[in-house]
DNA sequence: CTTATTGCTACGATAAATGTAGCAATGGAG
DNA sequence: CTCCATTGCTACATTTATCGTAGCAATAAG
């Protein structure tokens, strides 16, 4: 199994700025990101539930966002697989629930 | 070939679930949405203003973006010119604002 | 052995983003 | 008026990210 100590091209795309904040904005700003940390909010997914959750997007992306937020250390692979958010990971989502919220308002003002 | 802003195929990309948290996710998770509203957080900026403080990103995305947040209605142009949230675009942005406390407890954690 | 999971990868086809250049429109300054 | 600098915005070729399908090694039964 495998990797992740692919820890040489870490450096989250545009925002060199070393501000804390961009780093994550970065990150969170990438494809499923957001969403794979949505999914996982109550619950361990295997890969594949994961991926059946997330729309059926490609396993490479996946993978790769899996990877992202491992380093992160937002997100683990438990003992008998399966991966779940850590304690940070945890509180970050707590983070952004709100959004859940603000969606459904937002729905009902703009909806097309 | 080129086409962008083509504001007729708003589908906001994967996520067709109805959810609007789903569709908000995939808005907020495209390149360089997260961080224009972070960046108008506090500032009317004009677009290339607005295109300094994004790191230099290329008009092309920043504009298909614009075009996605104001379609949104997160983001409006003023008169005079100058790129500013909305009420709507701000309370969505007080709703991440935590991140900013978030982002620095997490490098001081994961950051080597 | 076969079957079915697990996490994970290869790789060609698409879609999206980058970088550079430039447009029309507006508003001064001379 | 011309000249120039700014506004928001676009063209387009190159590069990068993502998709989609297939499949791998490892593990665990049946």
């Amino acid at each position: 199994m495998a990797k992740q100590a692919d820890s040489k091209k870490r450096s989250v795309r545009g925002s060199r700025s070393g501000r804390p904040i961009m780093a994550l904005l970065d990150l969170l700003g990438q494809r499923w990101t957001l969403r794979i940390l949505w999914e996982l909010r109550d619950a361990t997914l295997t890969s594949r539930a994961l991926r059946t959750a997330c729309d059926e997007a490609s396993p490479t992306v996946l993978q790769a966002r899996l990877t992202e937020l491992r380093e992160a250390g937002f997100v683990e692979l438990g003992e008998g697989g399966g991966y779940g958010l850590t304690p940070l990971g945890r509180e970050l989502c707590e983070t952004f629930m709100p959004l859940h919220r603000f969606a459904a308002r937002w729905r009902s003002k703009s909806a097309a």
